[in-house]
Parts: structure tokens; C-alpha cells; sequence
RNA sequence: CGGGACUUAGCUCAGCCUGGUAGAGCAUCUGCUUUGGGAGCAGAGGGCCGCAUGUUCGAAUCAUGUAGUCCCGACCA
């Protein structure tokens, strides 16, 4: 491929917006183009690179016994009915009608059309298991895409869903995806964190995400630091240290004006391990509207989707002050003491409260906290359990390390679904003994752009991307410094032979500079680079350089291809 | 959905405070010169100053509204 005759324009300036390097780098190497909000156009460059995404994951996926399906994008609504997603997820699903007024959505994941295809399909156990797998597009109407090719709202991924007898069949295979998984990023060159993660309210039993442990994530993992414990911050546990104290008579304390952990702490002398924190919120249970009460220690804050997990509510607002009082709780003086659950009133204690003493709570009364106050003497709930976020510092569920908090990218997910599709959209089968059975399915994802940007936030340096050799655009970058005829026969004889020798070569034959020339290449990363000057080539050679490396080197001209093919090891 | 910012040439931005009809660098086109890390000179093309309404003799500039984009948070099967 000549560069003058490819689509492609580098920018000298990154566009105002840009801040990842990833997404810096894939606009001014010309790789991709805003259209709008979380959209892209992918330009020859990029497209290449994705491709080249696809046959990498599309191998791993064969491999194990995967095959390739296509599913369409634009679904019926009634599909997400019988599967209760219409109304169990929000605007992000894109809801429209066609011609005939018919309700149409737009598929975030596919879920539902895979199902419904392994109904029509699936007959008998002797059909089972399998897996099928596509490359497709998505539409997610997020509400802030951000951070280049990371967040978008339209994106392909690979999509892949597997359906078995037994659970035992479900975890065999699952960990065959989780090798597959590892392979497929070990050939972009990335190394993932792989936590466990958030199964969500659709149900689900396990789930993990790989992560690109990257500055500019938008998840924040918990890790130990020997290894030992990962998980995403949503779902991390951590131990909880307590000294056993003997429960001191409840005692009330006049506090004027301070309503905070850290004032209350501050004016009584008492650590915030010592105090109780309570956070309000309102949601929806049992088809009420309901407050929900959660005590901690003071020291620690309260874990969203652990609560939602508990509670299986899909949201949760912080709570209005007068909702609050409804109930005869003061904000600020807030406690579950004296405070009775009710049908709409769900009191939830994290284990910090439950194992500790003696904590200053809130009075219920403006102005006043009560010192030692105990879990089961003074107030009590079944709600008992893990509803704190763990944050670095922490130590490890078994105490043994120490947890700390780092950012990281999704790169990946494999999650072990269960039957939530299967059995509400009639997937069945017959078992030896003509039972109906229903299959238990797994599901696996990878984002192919977003992967693209996470191996470019992976490997860059203060020019441009740099590719892994398994999915640069081009393995050979071909750099005609000067026009002289010489030049010019030397490149084209050079890009004849590698052409035939099966490598991709870029042959930049624009009528520039070197330094233009030199500039675009970094930003097109292309591993190997290979300069042509008058000089050299008076001498028989070359410039042989890689982009990595720093320095070239002078080979002779002749050397080139075996060169290309030891470094290609083909 | 909250909080903040931005919107002027293909890109990055100045001009706005203090109203008088549009600027720079880069990019593009022409010519000359130059040729090893985004050269130089001369010339040319390119703008509903996001959109709407208002104030004014006159609005890129002031006011109100609205849309788009970005950042932080919420959300994220």
C-alpha cells in the first residue's frame, strides 16, 4: 500500500477532547473519526487493525470449539419481553418502532436472539454442549460515553454463548474460555488483571472480568498485592478487624450542630472506627416504595451494587430528607435504634457494626448521639452482612494481605449465566429419559474497539502507538528519504519482493520531508521501519529500524527480507 | 440525571471584558527554494463566529433560551 494512495491524514494537534492516549493517538494517526458522541467512523488504518483483532480472537474461539454466528441487531420487542429486559433495563436500551409501528429495539448484547435461536435448534441432549460465537455490533445508549474508542455506544464485540447439561459441563467449559481469553490477550501483548466481578440483577452465578490495569480506567479493581485476591471494587470483600469490647450502658450525649462522621469523631475524642455511620436511600421493594437503612462503621462507605445485590432492586437514590422523617428517623441524627423494620423500612447492618461495641450513634433527635451502642442489645435486623466498600488499605477476606485499589479497563468478560434466558424464553431439550431440561448457558464477551484502544493505552510511547506484531496494520514500513530515481526503483523493487514474500509493506512515497515522514510512522506504529536514502544506498544498504527501539542500524539492502521473515518468524 | 467548561476556517486557538461587519499558526492549492525528526519565501482559496430570540443605528462581542461537545460524579445486562 502507497501512502499517497491511502485514506489517511495524520493530525499534528490532538483535537480539543482527547486526553487518553489511546484515543489522542487513534484520531492523529488517522485510525478513526468522531462522528458524534461515543460514535466513530474506523478509517482504513483502524479497520485493518481490528481486523486483524478478529482473526486473532475468531482463532482462540475455533480453537475452543466455538463457531461463528450472526445475529441480527435490530430486534423485535417482544424478544425482550419474554425475557423481561424490555422493562428490567433503561434508557440505555434503544427502543423504536418500524414502518408498521412495530416496537423494535436496538440489542445492547444478544442475548435473547441467540436463545431464541438455540430453541428452534436444540432438541435433544445429544445436541449439547456447544457454543456459538459472532462479531457484531451493539448499541448501548449510554448516558456519557467518554475516553475515545474506551466508552461508546456503538461498538462491535465479540459475543460469544455457550449452553450445556450440568453446571459441572458450564464450569469445564468456562474455564476453557478463561484460557482462551488469556491467549487471545497474551498475542496484543496485554497482561490482564482477572477479577471476579458484578453478576447483576439478571441473575447469574460468576463472573469475571479481565482488566487492563491502566491509569485511565474507569473501574476500580481490588487487588492484594501478593496476588492472592482480585475483585472489582463493586463486589471486593475485605476483612473486617474488630476488638471484642463488653457492651457499656447506652448513654446520651448532647451534640449541637454536628452531623458528621468526622464531627461527631472530632467533638466527642472518638475514633471514626468507633462511631456508626448510617446511609439512607429509597428504592423500590416488593412494589413499594421503601427506605432502606444501612449502618456501618464510620470509617467505612457504603457499597452500592452489594446492597442492590442483597436487596435484588435494580436502583437505589439517596433518600429525601422528608421521606427520612416519615419514618421518625432525623437526618443527621440518624440510627437504627428504637427504629422498627417495617414493610417499607429494610434495616441492613454491614458486619463491621455486628462484630463491633460500643459505637456513637445517632439519637433519632436533633442534637444528640448515644455512646456504646451494640448490635442485638440495642436494636436488631436480619439484614446482617457485607454492604461496605472496600478501598485500599483494607485487608484481604482471609486478613492475611493487604488490599490496594487500582484503575483498570474491561477488556473482557466471561460470566456464567445460568438458566435466566433459557428458561424464560422456553429453551428446552430432552434428556435420556424424555425429561425437558432446560440448558445452562455461559456468555463471554470482548469489545474488539475498546481492545484496540486498551493495546494502544498498553503500548505507546510520547509519538504514537506502537502495534504488536500480530495485529499491526503493516508489518513493514518502507521510507523513501528523497525523490532521486535511484530511490525510488530501489523502494519499489524492495516492496515487489516483500509483497511476494507475503509481508503487508506501507511504502511512503509522498514527496515529504523525512521529518514528516518519520513523524507519521511513529504514529503508525508499525513495528518494523525500513528508511531508503541516497547515501546509504550508494553503499548497498538500508536503514533497518524498529519502533520500539530507540536507534536504527545500516543492513545491506539484500539482507531485508530474511530479516523481515526472522522477525515475523516465518 | 446532577456539577463544571467549551462552541469563531479542515485542525489547534486568539478576538468578546470596553459592540463598528473576521484573525494567527498548522493543513489545502500554485510557484520558487530546500531535503534525515512535523523547513523557508511569495501568492491563493477557505467563515450563517453552533442555532433562535431579544437589546441596539449597528451584535462573534451584551441578555435570554436552546442544541452540540468535553470533563467530574451518578448510572453502566
Amino acid at each position: 500500500m502507497r501512502v499517497t494512495q491511502s485514506v489517511v491524514k495524520t493530525l499534528r494537534e490532538a483535537p480539543a477532547g482527547a486526553e487518553l492516549p489511546s484515543h489522542i493517538f487513534l484520531l492523529r494517526g488517522g485510525y478513526v473519526k468522531q462522528l458524534a458522541s461515543g460514535l466513530y467512523s474506523i478509517m482504513p488504518f483502524g479497520k485493518r487493525i481490528l481486523q486483524k483483532i478478529e482473526v486473532v480472537i475468531r482463532e482462540e474461539m475455533n480453537r475452543i470449539d466455538g463457531q461463528e454466528v450472526e445475529l441480527p441487531l435490530s430486534q423485535p420487542a417482544e424478544l425482550w419481553q419474554e425475557s423481561g429486559r424490555y422493562t428490567a433495563v433503561g434508557s440505555e436500551l434503544l427502543r423504536f418502532k418500524d414502518r408498521t409501528e412495530h416496537p423494535m429495539v436496538l440489542a445492547m448484547t444478544h442475548e435473547e436472539a441467540v436463545t431464541d435461536m438455540a430453541r428452534h435448534y436444540l432438541s435433544s441432549y445429544k445436541q449439547l454442549p456447544f457454543m456459538v460465537y459472532q462479531f457484531q455490533l451493539k448499541f448501548r445508549d449510554e448516558p456519557r460515553s467518554r475516553g475515545g474508542l474506551v466508552r461508546v455506544r456503538e461498538f462491535t464485540m465479540k459475543d460469544g454463548y455457550s449452553f450445556h447439561r450440568t453446571d459441572e459441563d458450564l464450569d469445564a467449559y468456562y474455564q476453557r474460555v478463561y484460557t482462551a481469553y488469556e491467549r487471545i490477550f497474551q498475542r496484543v501483548g496485554i497482561r490482564p488483571v482477572v477479577v471476579k466481578s458484578d453478576t447483576g440483577i439478571m441473575g447469574g452465578k460468576l463472573a469475571h472480568e479481565f482488566m487492563l490495569e491502566t491509569g485511565h480506567g474507569e473501574d476500580y479493581l481490588i487487588l492484594a498485592r501478593d496476588g492472592s485476591y482480585a475483585a472489582n471494587q463493586e463486589i471486593a470483600e475485605f476483612h473486617r478487624e474488630t476488638v471484642p469490647e463488653s457492651p457499656l450502658p447506652v448513654e446520651k450525649v448532647a451534640t449541637p450542630g454536628y452531623k458528621t462522621i468526622e464531627d461527631v469523631s472530632g467533638f466527642l475524642s472518638v475514633d471514626a472506627k468507633k462511631t456508626m455511620k448510617v446511609v439512607l436511600y429509597e428504592t423500590e421493594h416488593a412494589k413499594r416504595k421503601t427506605l432502606v437503612m444501612v449502618a456501618l462503621r464510620g470509617d467505612l462507605e457504603a457499597g452500592e451494587i452489594k446492597i442492590r445485590n442483597y436487596l435484588k432492586v435494580p436502583w437505589l437514590l439517596p433518600a429525601q430528607d422528608d421521606f427520612i422523617r416519615s419514618f421518625g428517623i432525623v437526618p443527621g441524627y440518624a440510627s437504627p435504634v428504637g427504629i422498627a423494620e417495617r414493610s417499607d423500612l429494610l434495616i441492613l447492618s454491614d458486619l463491621s457494626i455486628a462484630e463491633g461495641n460500643n459505637f456513637v450513634a445517632g439519637a433519632n433527635e436533633e442534637g444528640f448521639h448515644l455512646r456504646h451502642v451494640n448490635f442485638r442489645r440495642d436494636f436488631q435486623t436480619p439484614h446482617c452482612g457485607d454492604f461496605a466498600k472496600a478501598v485500599s488499605g483494607h485487608k484481604s477476606p482471609d486478613g492475611k494481605a493487604e488490599l490496594h485499589a487500582v484503575r483498570g479497563i474491561e477488556i473482557g468478560n466471561i460470566f456464567k449465566l445460568g438458566t435466566k434466558f433459557s428458561e424464560s424464553m422456553n429453551c428446552a431439550y430432552l434428556d435420556e429419559s424424555g425429561q425437558h431440561k432446560i440448558p445452562i448457558m455461559g456468555c463471554y464477551g470482548i469489545g474488539v474497539g475498546r481492545l484496540m484502544a486498551a493495546v494502544v493505552e498498553n503500548s505507546h510511547d510520547d509519538f504514537g502507538p506502537i502495534w504488536p506484531e500480530e495485529i499491526t496494520p503493516f508489518h513493514v514500513h518502507l521510507v523513501a528519504i528523497g525523490k532521486e530515481p535511484e530511490v525510488v526503483e530501489a523502494c519499489e523493487k524492495l516492496q515487489a519482493e516483500w509483497d511476494a514474500a507475503g509481508f503487508e509493506v506501507l511504502f511512503d512515497d509522498r514527496d515529504e520531508r523525512p521529518g514528516v515522514k518519520f513523524k507519521d510512522a511513529d504514529l503508525w506504529g508499525v513495528p518494523v521501519r525500513v528508511a531508503v536514502g541516497k547515501k546509504t544506498l550508494a553503499e548497498g544498504c538500508v536503514e533497518w529500524k524498529l519502533r520500539k527501539d530507540k536507534e536504527h542500524t545500516v543492513v545491506p539492502l539484500s539482507s531485508t527480507s530474511d530479516r523481515l521473515k526472522s522477525h515475523y518468524r516465518k
